[in-house]
DNA sequence: CGGACAAGCTGA
DNA sequence: CAGCTTGTCCGG
């Protein structure tokens, strides 16, 4: 028996006997003794031809059943595909507590659901036809859509298909929240959200590798075990959380994606604004201008340069207005730590790249720099010809207390780690509050040209990204009668447009040009490299042919290929030095 | 990764 | 040369 054990820094696999009597199958998570000591590991094969000169020792104990024979094939792929090891993978796809039994109801669970698929689709919607026709569906919905009619369709026609249905959320809240909406209408549905106790998350992965009709979670359901994937939706697909943070940087998105096509499942990603990677990927579905539009918030401008100075920049007559009215409001401001954007004294705009439109910082060097395309420029302001510049300095605890000499009443801190009550009618916080506040009247964006400057290539899908979270908020399933207000130095900005017209596929095919432009994605295939055996792994890449070696930069290299295939082809061919290596594919910011 | 084992350093 | 640290190797 093959086995490959979790430990991390090891990705080879070894062979053990097993004992006369034991029941063990592909997958199963086993414990064996290793050099000395006793780990876990998953059996990879079962009549292996071993090596006659070694001599096996036995297994130690079969612990819980695994990952299927499909998903161990799968972190095969993804090893490849984001440069880790299979174990990184593996541990995501294993139960959290202990599965005794091989799920046997696997074929009735289909009966079942292909003798409800003959229930009727309750909305005959072309749109809905459109989305579900299609074998890679982009479905751009607007905030305030209601997603769950196209879930429900979905369903159905996986159970048509005589199989599961994967639904893949960005927060464990809005995964638990759609496997009790589904469960009421009769789905057998398996939530794998990360945070749950050992023993219901086992229960839970044991109830899809039953072949639930809907299995629904976070990214990492991406690796469930599920007997026949007949159908796959990402919803929310252009938020980060769907992708894994450390390495393997890997992207639930592209897993999924890889599996329905393994599976010949049809897949739709579902978002108000599709990243490029998406739009690349499939088939664009969206409803008619004037239904898209209504289905975005209002949002609203308020253009800094023209504030009187005396009032400094976050203190707009519009926003002591709609501070002053019904509530609840939240501010959303940045903290000063990224904060590194420069106004022009005389005219007030914000100095920005010639090339690419983002803010340009004073690195001490006699000239403004370019942190997203490298680009310099002197230190004069483009607009005015000015030659004075200040630094913005901003920070949540000195707005607070402005803010409540403003409105006359507390004004509350809402931060990450804070609690999820709203404490008093105005809040202010940084960006994640947006994901601590369900419902707000009024979002105010007091400075958003962090957002929508910051020297990240992503910049303005994620400041698109924020304005989407916004809308929700204000929106929340009545009419749209909240209000967002966006403060900016930059009110003619291509996000703030697309999305003031509720119209976000506006942005699309200038971005996508703009990234070809400056080699980055998804034009090309990126990975970082860092660490202390980076050096070393990086010469060992050289005159590799197709892949550009940038760098280093803070000891940190940069790798550029056309495509993933050479990429990820080039940096599996070297061979991992010893030591501390770090490898981000696809890496949020580079 | 982490245990095993070897080589290197220190102080009596 | 015991007692300890540091480094390299390798796992069935």
């Amino acid at each position: 028996m093959r086995v490959l054990p979790d430990v991390s820094g090891l990705d080879k696999e070894f062979d053990y006997l097993v004992p006369d009597g034991w029941h063990v199958e592909i997958g199963d998570l086993v414990r064996i003794d290793l050099h000395g000591r006793r780990v876990r590991g998953w059996v990879l094969g079962l009549d292996v031809e071993s090596d006659p000169g070694i001599a096996l020792r036995p297994l130690a104990k079969v612990s819980s059943r695994g990952p299927d024979a499909d998903v161990l094939d799968l972190a095969r792929w993804a090893a490849w595909r984001w440069a880790g090891r299979r174990g990184a993978f593996l541990r995501t796809a294993s139960p959290p507590g202990v599965v005794k039994h091989r799920p046997a109801g696997g074929a009735e669970a289909l009966v079942r659901a292909a003798e409800r698929a003959c229930d009727p689709l309750d909305s005959g919607e072309e749109l809905l036809e459109r989305a579900l026709a299609a074998d890679r569906a982009v479905l751009r919905l607007p905030p305030g859509a209601d997603r769950l009619p196209f879930i429900v369709a979905a369903a159905r026609d996986a159970a048509s298909r005589g199989g599961s249905l994967l639904i893949l959320c960005p927060s464990v809240d809005e995964a638990r929240r759609l496997g009790r909406l589904l469960s009421r209408r009769q789905m057998r549905a398996a939530v794998m959200a990360d945070d749950s106790t050992p023993r219901s998350g086992a229960d839970q992965w044991a109830k899809a590798a039953e072949g639930a009709d809907v299995v629904v979670g976070t990214r990492s359901a991406a690796w469930a075990s599920v007997p026949r994937l007949a159908r796959v939706v990402v919803l929310d697909e252009h938020d980060e959380a769907h992708q894994q943070q450390q390495s393997p940087t890997w992207h639930a998105r592209d897993v999924v994606a890889e599996r329905a096509r393994r599976s010949g499942a049809p897949m739709m990603v579902i978002s108000p604004c599709p990243s490029l990677e998406a739009m690349a990927w499939g088939e664009l579905v969206a409803p008619d201008r004037v239904t898209e539009r209504t289905g975005w918030s209002r949002i609203e401008l308020v253009d800094q340069r023209d504030l009187d100075p005396a009032l400094g920049p976050l203190f707009s007559p519009r926003l002591v207005e709609v501070v002053r009215g019904p509530g609840p409001v939240l501010c959303i401001l940045n903290r000063t730590g990224r904060s590194r954007l420069l106004a022009c004294t005389a005219c007030a705009s914000v100095a920005r790249c010639e090339v690419c439109d983002s803010s340009v910082a004073d690195l001490g060097e006699g000239h403004l720099s370019c942190g997203r395309c490298g680009g310099t420029r002197p230190m004069v302001c483009a607009n005015c010809g000015g030659g004075r510049l200040k630094n913005l300095r901003l920070g949540v605890s000195r707005v607070r207390e402005e803010l409540e000499v403003l409105v006359g009443e507390p004004v509350a801190e809402v931060t990450a780690t804070g609690s999820a009550q709203v404490p008093s009618r105005v809040v202010v916080g940084t960006e994640a509050a947006l994901h601590r506040v369900d419902r707000a009247g009024s979002v105010v964006f007091m400075d958003f040209d962090q957002e929508l400057l910051a020297p990240r290539y992503r910049a303005s899908e994620q400041a698109m990204a924020l304005l989407v979270r916004a809308a929700r908020v204000v929106y929340r399933g009545r009419a749209p009668g909240g209000r967002v207000l966006v403060q900016t130095r930059s009110p003619d900005h291509p996000v703030l447009d697309a999305a003031g017209r509720g119209d976000p596929g506006r942005l699309v095919a200038d971005e996508a040009r703009l990234r070809a432009l400056l080699g980055q994605p998804p034009a090309v295939a990126v990975a970082l490299i860092s660490g202390p055996a980076a050096s070393e792994f990086i010469s060992g890449l050289a005159g590799t042919p197709g892949v550009k070696v940038q760098g280093p930069v803070d000891e940190v290299w940069r790798l550029v290929a056309p495509t993933h295939v050479e990429l990820c082809d080039a940096l599996a061919a070297v061979e991992r030095p010893a030591g501390r290596l770090r490898i981000e594919v696809d890496p949020l910011r580079s």
